[in-house]
RNA sequence: GGGUCGGUGGUCUAGCUUGGUAUGAUUCUUGGUUCGGAUCCAAGGGAUCGGGCGUUCAAAUCGCCUCCGGCCCA
């Protein structure tokens, strides 16, 4: 055989995400550097810098939204004392299942109340809120914290997607009257829809969901969904409508316009930033790695300079300048200096999703251009250098446009009616999510969903709160005539 | 929680059936060469074979226990 010289190696990553995406997840988390789930301890992940670095930028964005609308920061303690966190009993029967547990400290002393890890945080603040809320001038009191949380999962663990601890903010809000906790929930939904939608592009249903779904101790929750490459649905921020349950049970009242000792409304609202970045890698990503939104990637742009001995230092100053000039603009941008090939370097930046890279070589130099590389089409553009940012800020703007309107394309046509466990389970399976009448997403309603998970493997997700839905017919599982409109998915 | 497959330098991997302290690639370090889609050459570093117990003169290899992980299912 003649042919031993070396095939040309194809890239960094190159998997099929619509068809292996349990695949092409583990296998981005490692080559992209965004999980290393090497630590040791099932479900608690290191995060290297790009994930950390992106995550951040997700925290910003949600944070500057929240104080736009008049949260404040705050930080709890990350152990909640047992009394505490057993005081509303619907809470208890949920969490308790979950937590983990500080019983003793150093040599096996033991501790005189056990402490939790907080899986959540309702029970660390509300003591707190007892002593904080006295009058109805406090209120309404609106405030967030960014923090990790514990929960002890049974199902199988993944990074960013279910870990064991994980990152969110989460905000909890007093209020005088119910009628402000509905407004609250609406806002918190416009919330989700600015930032997952609008910044993130990630476009997402909202659901209430049924009883036996909802947190437990609340009234109600509202979720947003946004839909996987695999077909299925996972759960993005929920609010919950917590009605006076807690109020309650931590005894946290104020006294009234009239002198009158009431107990306050709340609402608590969770956006898992590590698990919308799970979906946002899963969402924008392609079979050649992460395709991460102009708005949030930690390097907006890559500049790749390219050069022969004697061009190093002109090359290397053009590129110094390029980022002067774009760092001016306020944008986050990295020369790769590393002494590699450029291909080498381009598969690496295509793998990390980086949206925008400029390319600079000799000739570049010679007639004051550079070329403009886009990560989500992979198209390339030769500019003057004149024009450079004015390119790089409008091709910024498009490849989000862009990126959104990829993500969005896939919910057309993604809701299905159906009426019968076959036409749910063929709805299923072609990644469709279906729509059915359904008798109660109150309690008695349960064994219709338990038999409709047995049958089709999807679960009921809710009814939506953003459009009036007539129900017509008869429940899918039981026939009693049908009260509700909901939606059947297969979820994670 | 049930099923199943797996754990060997940082990463991927050969060896396991038929016991004799480990193969190759890649990464990493150094020097040179090269640089417009994964440069090439040379030298060097790096593994008590997930952990424990047992069988044996001898265990990556055989047995038991345990930890961790992947995938599928509830």
């Amino acid at each position: 055989m003649s042919s031993d010289k070396k095939e040309p190696r194809s890239t960094i990553f190159d998997i099929d995400k619509e068809k292996d995406f349990p695949d092409w997840f583990g296998e981005i988390c490692k080559v992209a550097e965004l999980a290393d789930i090497r630590y040791g301890v099932k479900g608690f992940t290191p995060f290297p810098p790009w994930s950390l670095m992106t995550m951040n930028n997700m925290f910003d964005i949600l944070e500057e939204v929240l104080q736009r609308k008049d949260h404040l920061p705050m930080l709890f303690p990350t152990v909640i004392p047992e009394s505490n966190l057993t005081k509303e009993a619907k809470h208890v029967e949920g969490f308790v299942p979950q937590v983990f547990w500080i019983e003793d400290t150093g040599d096996d002393e033991k501790l005189e109340e056990r402490l939790a890890l907080r899986p959540t945080s309702e029970t660390a603040i509300y003591p707190m809120y007892s002593l904080w809320v006295r009058s109805w001038r406090d209120l309404p009191m609106k405030r967030y914290q960014r923090c990790s949380v514990f929960r002890s999962e049974i199902k199988s663990t993944r990074p960013f997607l279910r870990g064991r601890e994980f990152l969110w903010i989460e905000s909890h809000n007093v209020y005088a009257s119910h009628d402000e906790v509905k407004a609250q929930v609406m806002e918190d939904l416009e919330t989700t829809k600015e930032v997952v939608t609008d910044n993130f592009g990630i476009p997402v249903m909202v659901f209430r969901r049924t009883q036996w779904d909802k947190f437990p101790g609340g009234l109600n929750t509202y979720a947003a969904d946004t839909l996987m490459p695999d077909g299925k649905v996972i759960q993005l921020p929920s609010t919950h409508d917590l009605g006076d349950n807690f109020a309650r049970a931590f005894d946290i009242t104020y006294l009234n316009e009239n002198n009158e000792t009431v107990y306050a409304w709340q609402t608590c609202y969770g956006p898992a930033i590590s698990r919308i970045f799970g979906a946002l890698i899963s969402v924008h990503g392609d079979n050649k790695g992460l395709r991460l939104p102009f708005k949030i990637a930690p390097y907006q742009v890559v500049v790749i300079p390219i050069f022969r001995g004697d061009d190093a230092d002109a090359v290397l100053k053009y590129c110094e300048d390029i980022q002067k000039t774009l760092k001016k603009a306020g944008l986050r941008v990295h020369i790769d200096k590393r002494d590699d090939t450029p291909g080498w370097k381009y598969n690496y930046w295509e793998m990390k999703g980086v949206p925008i890279r400029v390319e600079v070589g000799p000739r570049d130099l010679k007639g004051n251009k550079a070329v403009l590389f886009r990560r989500d089409t992979m198209d390339r553009e030769t500019i003057d250098i004149t024009d450079l940012k004015k390119k790089v800020l409008s091709l910024g703007t498009e490849i989000d446009k862009n990126l959104r309107r990829i993500a969005e394309s896939r919910f057309e046509g993604l809701v299905v009616d159906a009426d019968s466990f076959g036409a749910i389970e063929d709805a299923l399976d072609k990644g469709k999510i279906a729509r059915i009448p359904f008798c109660t997403t109150e309690m008695e309603g349960l064994s219709c969903d338990e038999e409709i998970k047995d049958r089709t493997g999807g679960e009921v997700r809710g009814t939506r709160i953003d459009v009036e839905e007539k129900p017509e017919g008869v429940c899918v599982a039981c026939g009693k005539v049908a009260t509700e409109i909901v939606y059947i998915a297969r979820s994670y």
